[in-house]
DNA sequence: ATTATCTATAGATCTATAGATAATGC
DNA sequence: ATTATCTATAGATCTATAGATAATGC
């Protein structure tokens, strides 16, 4: 088991990378092993050296973003202010958004999809993550210091609204017109969301 | 111009419907024309006969749905209560993506391309119907009777979280387990849903 | 010696059409 | 007469491999 080369780090990297590209904006099968090889500056069957198959390298970017994806929710903190804490996390969702839209949109297409890769993943890992930070939740609502709210359905409605500024960019896009592409927009989007969703937890 | 024949209009419905389902779930490059004629109980010629491209098939059942997701939020009345006409609105974008969760994905995954079909209208139609929305809700709030939130982003957020059981259902499947498949599912998360966004956007 | 890249192409789909035939409407 | 359906297939992609050659590492 020798390391991998500089090359094979290198062209791997570079794959992976047109690959989030090419399978985000035009599907799994939209994409062409051609259009891969090209953006990241190969021929198809030089990247077909490096992946066995247009699945391979699918499975591989996914996973990858997967881990991404699930580590802010890890970190939640049971012994930080609940508030504070969730602002934290939308916050920091808010900004992967921004940051890794193409990354959000080929989840969000792998799903709208059905899962088919990473069902086994979501029914595993992703719901016993969710189950343990639901009791952390709940144990929030239970010390009055937030509101009572199904908490799964509240980490459903924090993905929701921060992915959605990835996800449906187009639409934001056409809808909002010049003003999407300002630079202070993503900071306007988290207030707004974050007073919404923070406002709507606050016991009362 | 006759009007149709009465297998004209079938015909016609059964493909759309097959289409709905197949793009929803396959996206457009991964459905196939056979596989919708299949669904609709034709063979591929036979539907080729009734539209005249794989794109124009596409077109029609998007446009369909864009039509049908539109109108709940033409309906949102200046005149009444702002915090019951919210309840309404959610609560009715709630019920269809629970009744037609393959529309909502299909529109869903055209965003996520990069709406190349849909751009046109998204920036004409949808653009003047959320400004006209924005104002009426911009009203409730220089009347003291929603918080000072972005109007526009308050829209968003009821599209997202709304949206997201229909285009994410296999995530909230997995992670929930049985739970999705009950009968009280769909209420329990608007209550959820509800309970949030409402008490998020109330006046303090 | 091993790793990386190239040219050429087999084999599998998939869209769409040509051309013939059957079913329906007036 | 017109509408609806069928068989057969042309033409365009696309994945993946075979087999040869060039570049790199020890």
């Amino acid at each position: 088991m020798s390391k991998p080369s500089r090359i094979q780090t290198e062209n791997r990297a570079a794959i992976a990378q047109a690959a989030v590209s090419e399978f985000s904006s035009r599907g799994y099968h939209g994409a062409t092993i051609d259009a891969i090889a090209d953006k990241a500056g190969m021929s198809k069957p030089n990247l077909l050296y490096y992946f066995p198959s247009k699945e391979a390298i699918y499975k591989t970017v996914l996973e990858q973003i997967v881990e991404e994806w699930l580590s802010p929710l890890m970190t939640l903190d049971p012994d930080a202010d609940p508030v504070e804490e969730l602002r934290r996390y939308i916050t920091l969702k808010m900004r992967m958004s921004a940051d890794r839209p193409q990354a959000s949109r080929l989840f969000a297409s792998e799903v709208l999809a059905g899962a088919p890769i990473l069902k086994g993943f979501l029914e595993t890992r992703l719901k016993s993550l969710v189950e343990e930070k639901a009791t952390i939740l709940q144990s929030w609502i239970d010390a009055g210091k937030l509101a009572p709210v199904d908490p799964v359905h509240l980490i459903f409605m924090i993905w929701a609204t921060t992915q959605h500024y990835a996800d449906f960019e187009a639409q934001i896009d056409a809808v909002t017109g010049a003003q999407s592409q300002k630079p202070g927009f993503n900071e306007q989007a988290s207030q707004a969301v974050l007073s919404i969703l923070l406002n709507g937890v606050k016991p009362r």
